[in-house]
DNA sequence: ATCTCCTCCTTAATCCATTAAGAGCTTAAT
DNA sequence: ATTAAGCTCTTAATGGATTAAGGAGGAGAT
């Protein structure tokens, strides 16, 4: 059974490969017998339709969003925001009748060629640690590019929200509430694995831009509240779920003096939080105040949270590469909230 | 700012098209001296690699697994079963280094050429109603294709769960409990939009064969406890929402007389359900029962519910069609299980 | 000086289609 | 009868690469 190309089909009928060509992209342009005739040796020979690839490669267009996310695909398919941002350019993608490809990114030291064989007609990079070599890889490859999150690339389109503000607004709300003992647990700060303590150095180390700035919003507010950020209990955490946060809220309240509030980088992280909190016995917001960010899963918690306009986000990144406007501007920074629920009050008296 | 080939590269340096091509596959053809000349030239023209589509095409893979899913891409996303399945077709297709093109349906009347024009290796195709056009233009394509959940296609690999079976260990559950008030919510059984109560001729006449096959099974078992099916009210809602599960879970309450407990054919609906027992002051399970299904968001809620190895089966899925096996069975069928958490329970005295 | 073996590069076939321009024939209009 | 206009189909250029097989030149062996 060798391959069926036009080819096939036009010497099985003695019709040239363009007669064949047009039978299938603009049937107007051929006479309905020949056309149906084409047709049905078509089907006899188990055609499947004009080659994509070679359609593709004439045409000059894949047809493809590329999408590149930090994590492993299993896991990032597990991130609320990153859902909600895959929604967002979803939408986007749909609309302009473009699929998405969802790239693996070259994991361990396993090298591999995603990056540079897929057949995509621009790139949206999103949260990837400074310096990763998938980023140098997109680059190259000279289709249009923007980055949504991290890291900042000068000359290159780039969309996200004002992280130091952000980070800055969820820990004034606790300072403003009177919070003065307060705990932070962020995950995504490196890239190593590590979870556990992080002291200042390693937090200004961080290889993750957005996590970094976001970071130096706390630290900032706090210090402009009189605290003293070295004696900010600070935990760190290597993945992003519910139990990596349980663990840290252990770590934290385990101190002494006990921390009256935690801030947490994501909800997911702040609800493992509020696990800890019910497996201590503390109760939220009375005992402990926390707060979580990106408001992705927080509703239904009554999570107090940071939310970001992650589908709108979504949508602009991916309406940005599919029709680029000539002016756009290199930074696009979205708006992001305060949204008070319940896990938040004032400190015990 | 002409387009820059392989070619453009050969002619500035007055060697062949062949020799750059070695410079970028095969570097070890190649003298040391000239690759770097040859990569110095590539980088100062701009040039983006072999291009992707065109190596496609000489080698004769695309390098991505299409994905097609009934709804809507945004919506898609919303859905926790097709997320856990997204993660367990993501992690084989990680393990093989291919993507994911995640395919926009026609939608509405709009009509559009993504499956035809997809750039894919093979196609998994999950939970697509009867005769839906997309599943014919799959099919056409004549590359390896699995179905997922439904429709079976005879002759074609499909892998999902004994339907039948696990709605009638779902009801059965309940009647063992003792319920004989028992009330229905379904999603998916129609694509026509339709809220509201569903007759039986309406129930049979639903266009997702998992779904009919799935309820068969609850009236299975509610038939074999001697209960008349025609008795059972029976609420159809449109989409996956917990905000339509609560309104199922209104108008099924609102009955006289009153339901002892509900089964919903998803979580998400359940959950809906939880609310509206909630806003009407009935306890979950004292008053009333409720069960899900496919334990995607049922845990923290305390859902009892039907476990579907939906990882396991999109793993298996992209297995399947990444290393096609030669002696693969035509329906493979994963298992499912009861997970009796606290949403159920006897019936009132 | 001749033969052999490498190394490095070129030739040319191949992957599969799209589409502007033109050729041949029929039909209708003058 | 002649010409213009329409249909229908063909020609040929084009998109951008990969790779087996072969040729040219230099180095080493005899």
């Amino acid at each position: 059974m060798a391959r069926v190309t036009l080819q096939t089909i036009a010497d099985r009928l003695g019709v040239s490969r363009a007669t064949v060509s047009y039978a299938f992209s603009r049937p107007d342009q051929l006479s309905d017998g020949l056309r149906r005739r084409i047709m049905e040796v078509a089907d006899e020979l188990g055609y499947g339709g004009p080659n994509p690839t070679a359609r593709s490669l004439r045409l000059g267009r894949a047809g493809a969003l590329g999408l590149l996310f930090s994590e492993t695909l299993p896991y990032a398919f597990a991130d609320p925001y990153a859902i909600g941002f895959f929604q967002g350019i979803a939408t986007a993608a749909e609309d302009a009748g473009v699929g998405l490809l969802i790239l693996p990114l070259p994991h361990g030291d396993r090298r591999s060629d995603t990056v540079r064989d897929a057949v995509v007609d621009a790139f949206c990079v999103v949260s990837l640690p400074d310096g990763h070599p998938a980023l140098a890889e997109v680059f190259a490859r000279k289709v249009p590019v923007v980055v949504v999150d991290e890291p900042y690339v000068p000359g290159h389109p780039f969309l996200g929200i004002d992280e130091p503000a952000a980070g800055a607004l969820a820990a004034r709300h606790l300072l403003d509430l009177g919070h003065r003992r307060i705990g932070v647990a962020m995950v995504g700060l490196h890239d190593d694995g590590h979870t556990g303590w992080a002291g200042v150095d390693r937090q200004h180390g961080s290889v993750f831009e957005a996590m970094r700035r976001r970071r130096s919003g706390y630290q900032q507010a706090c210090e402009e509240a009189g605290l003293d950020w070295g004696d900010v209990p600070f935990f760190e955490v290597a993945r992003n779920s519910r139990e990596a946060g349980r663990k840290a809220g252990h770590a934290l309240l385990g101190r002494e003096p006990r921390p009256t509030a935690i801030l947490t980088n994501t909800d997911v992280l702040a609800l493992g939080v509020l696990d800890a909190a019910a497996d201590l016995g503390l109760a939220v917001p009375a005992d402990l105040s926390v707060v979580g960010f990106s408001d992705s899963a927080a509703e239904e918690a009554g999570l107090t949270t940071i939310r970001q306009a992650k589908q709108q986000i979504g949508e602009a990144a991916g309406r940005l590469l599919l029709s680029p406007p000539s002016d756009a501007p290199e930074r696009t920074i979205f708006p992001h909230d305060l949204i008070v629920r319940g896990s938040t009050a004032p400190p015990p008296a």
